[in-house]
DNA sequence: CGCTCTGTTATACGATCGTATAACAACACC
DNA sequence: GGTGTTGTTATACGATCGTATAACAGAGCG
């Protein structure tokens, strides 16, 4: 009955669990809350681990946001798929999938705002950010060129849907009741159906 | 020539420079660097001292954010002011004031990033942001109702317009470049000018 | 079975964290 | 000009931080 100490696992397995510890520490305690102890802890993994498969703790925090920056593209990519081929339709899916699950979810800001809290200081984890940041306003774009925003106007107008939609999902998150994800939804699509006229 | 070792300070002025203080090793060091030794160095203070003053670094931390809040309304207020009579044209100056200065400076970002990662598990800090938040949507509202829009939709009119701006101003912080303030400015008066027809 | 490789643990180190405490000294007051 | 109040400093404490290191042990392979 000598059971095994402890279990190797396939390494991208283990680095995606401690991807996944390292987003559930952020979100119920906080940046102040997710140290290597933590976030190894909540692996089930020894603390000298981390080191073995990340950088270091930045490293860690920063791949946790790129992970679920992907999730959060992926889920839009979908909601958008399932809106049909109508432009409009689209562009509404796209706008409104960001506030319904799994995006509107308080615990996923812990991550973002561990992340910017590094990437006002560190220039690789700028670059980072830059490169999340692009990728949501490619796709954004190219629905607005399709919904008929004249192609000089659609960047700025990709940047200005983007900036209403996460200001209104930062809100959400940080003071939930203030107002509902459904009348957030509603108050995007009205400024969708005035700007495409 | 026995120059003093140091100086008594008027209570509120000394607590004002911790507060400055933490400002400034936020916006240069980021939170992680914020600490009560590298603040009140800043401050050029013993580290006791600020125990002295508040009850703990989470403390002056928020009044820190209540501060720099205080500040920014006060600037949007001027700008409104400063338009003149006209309902439109306050609002106008309401919303482009966010990309000036001294709204629109990273410097500025790095205290709402700290205030953010401990609001989120802090209740005391969440209710603080509320009333923060509170007191920019209202202003807000009733320049919105002054310009026509309807007394029912007024305030989600004012939580789109906050977003908006607020989301603008996050991005032009955390990756300057992008975009530029002008064409922040220029975007959200398009958008303005949409919804007030 | 025994060897090898390496994922994993246990432990320790120096640094820094927030805070508590007591001595010191600046300034107001009589 | 002593004297008292208290703002301020200096120092120390225990906890926790991120990381380095060496020993241990699981798992594949001959």
């Amino acid at each position: 009955m000598t059971r095994p100490a402890y279990r190797r696992a396939e390494p991208d397995a283990r680095r995606q669990s401690l991807i996944e510890a390292a987003a559930r520490v952020l979100a119920d305690r906080g940046a102040a809350g997710a140290s290597v102890r933590t976030i190894c802890a909540e692996a089930g993994v020894s603390p000298g681990l981390l080191r073995h498969y990340f950088d270091g703790i930045d490293a860690l925090i920063a791949e946790t946001y790129a992970w679920a920056g992907e999730r959060v593209s992926r889920a839009l990519e979908e909601a958008v798929a399932d809106a049909g081929p109508e432009p409009r339709a689209r562009l509404t899916a796209y706008v409104t999938g960001s506030f319904r699950a799994p995006i509107a979810d308080p615990d996923l800001l812990a991550t973002w705002i561990a992340f910017w809290s590094l990437a006002r200081s560190n220039p690789a984890m700028e670059a980072m950010h830059r490169q999340v940041y692009a990728d949501y306003l490619g796709p954004l774009e190219a629905l607005l060129t399709e919904c008929g925003v004249p192609a000089g106007a659609a960047r700025m107008q990709a940047v200005a849907v983007t900036a209403l939609v996460d200001g209104m999902w930062l809100e959400l998150c940080l003071a939930p009741g203030v107002f509902s994800p459904e009348e957030a939804s509603a108050t995007a699509r009205d400024w969708i159906a005035r700007l495409l006229g």
